[in-house]
DNA sequence: AAATACGATACGCTCCTCAG
DNA sequence: CTGAGGAGCGTATCGTATTT
């Protein structure tokens, strides 16, 4: 594939007007605006990943095309997230889902609505070795196109008095799916144990 | 009519097993 | 030993049904 020096992949399919630059833009937004609030993650991590999506909503909104919805409440709630023009009921090809992640692969979401997919996956630096004076780092990007198919259902065993999370739908085969979808990819940082870490350092 | 309860939707992480 | 995925676990908000 085709990534140059930077480590973006200029050749990936993306979402009709989205460009590269929009991308390398939104993820200079949410680095920082997420290393403002590390002290989240290590307060309650699945939260602080929400807070990625959302800055990632927020990045996209203002510098690309792809717009919140415009009645608040639905934009908070309701699949997608954007869509071309903020349009209320966009086609598939049309609707944008960001979603913040430290999972190399695996990708879960509660609905398997068909759609693009933009998904923010990051590490925490509290050293701020990676980035300068960044304690939240992208260290990858994928874009990916998926269908209904794409998705499987996981059940839930959650019960009265047990507890659980609720059912969830899963990515099949997320890193076969996910490894041509990669936009960007941070030059110096490889997977290592399942776990983003830099080349060429000790981890 | 107002307050409360509950299900559906939204967003996730980590442990541990299992296969290669 | 390693990586991938299943299963157990977490939170917030909203709309509607139920109760007071």
């Amino acid at each position: 594939m085709a990534f140059d020096s930077e480590g973006f992949n200029r050749q990936i399919a993306l979402p009709p007007e989205l460009k590269v630059s929009h991308i390398r833009k939104a993820v200079e937004y949410i680095e920082r605006e997420a290393t403002d609030l590390v002290e989240v993650y290590f307060e309650q991590a699945n939260v602080f990943s929400g807070l990625v999506g959302i800055f990632g909503v927020r990045a996209l909104h203002s510098l690309s095309p792809y717009k919140k919805h415009k009645h608040p409440d639905v934009a908070q709630q309701r699949f997608p997230d954007l869509s071309l023009g903020g349009k209320l009921n966009p086609p598939p090809k049309q609707a944008l889902e960001s979603k913040g992640t430290t999972r190399p692969w695996a990708l879960q979401s509660h609905y398997n609505h068909p759609g693009w997919y933009i998904v923010w996956r990051y590490l925490v630096d509290p050293a701020k070795i990676i980035k300068a004076g960044k304690s939240v780092v992208i260290w990858r990007v994928d874009v990916a196109f998926l269908r209904q198919e794409d998705w499987k259902y996981e059940g839930s065993k959650a019960a009265e008095g047990r507890g659980g999370r609720t059912h969830t739908f899963g990515v099949k085969q997320p890193a076969d799916r996910f490894s041509s979808a990669i936009a960007y990819c941070h030059p110096k940082i490889v997977l290592r144990q399942s776990r983003p870490t830099l080349a060429n350092g000790v981890a």
